[in-house]
DNA sequence: GGCTTTCTCAACCGATTGGTTGACAACAAC
DNA sequence: GTTGTTGTCAACCAATCGGTTGAGAAAGCC
């Protein structure tokens, strides 16, 4: 995924407005006006909204008459949490085999000149 | 999770430096020195951009002399996942109820009244 | 004490963001 | 054709963002 709509993603994410609007996209698709009627802002300012979703490549439209139906695309979401799992799962991995190693610690209690709580700190 | 934590958690994760800081700290505690080396930007531009990290709860930071270095906390990145995840699959669960819908009106193909594409557009 | 290292704070700057209002395009209904 | 509905575009505005430089706090080293 290009670097900038990861930036993108998380950016239109990242307004509280925008999540409500996906949040009632993912019960379904709904027009400008229908995603508008319970905010306290103007048919434009959604509308705004609406048009970074869509560069972010979260949502996509559709035409029907006058009305322009927003619909939820899933793979952006997906490669957001691909995103943030590989690295929570990267740390986590690393807190575990800390742990082991402080158990081991703990059976062999000879040793004691390394300190395993600064491993990431320390140069290459 | 309150909503404006949430809102922090993924501005912060809208900039490449940051997503590139919490890369880096994956693999292991850093302090802002070594965090600001790889980049073509001031230490005082990549201070500003961890306090961004820690006011989202991205990281956290000790004391060790002069050096604070750095850690990455993944209850917030699991919060993430856990917002994005909901409404993905709200979204994809209703999309094969669709599918279903419209294998069964293939089965039977002599009901036409009701138009499944639009389900979520009609109000309620 | 003085000097160096490491890092944060404060002030500033141009660009972007999230909202507003007004104009208007596209289409339906009469 | 005229009117009404739906939505976008353009211009504007205050606030925020991401960077800069300069000053200084906090700790170790001589």
């Amino acid at each position: 995924m290009a670097e900038d709509q990861l930036s993108r993603a998380f950016t239109a994410l990242a307004d509280p407005t925008r999540r409500d609007i996906v949040a009632r996209l993912s019960l379904g698709d709904a027009t400008p006006g229908q995603l508008a009627e319970p905010f306290a802002m103007s048919l434009q300012a959604v509308s705004k909204h609406l048009k970074v979703l869509e560069e972010a490549g979260l949502i996509s439209r559709s035409r029907e008459a006058q009305r322009r139906p927003c619909h939820l695309e899933t793979a952006v979401l997906d490669e957001m949490t691909a995103w943030v799992d590989r690295y929570r799962r990267t740390a986590e991995e690393r807190f575990r085999r800390l742990d082991a190693v402080l158990a081991s610690m703990d059976e062999d209690e000879s040793t004691e000149d390394e300190d395993p709580q600064h491993e990431g700190v320390a140069s290459p």
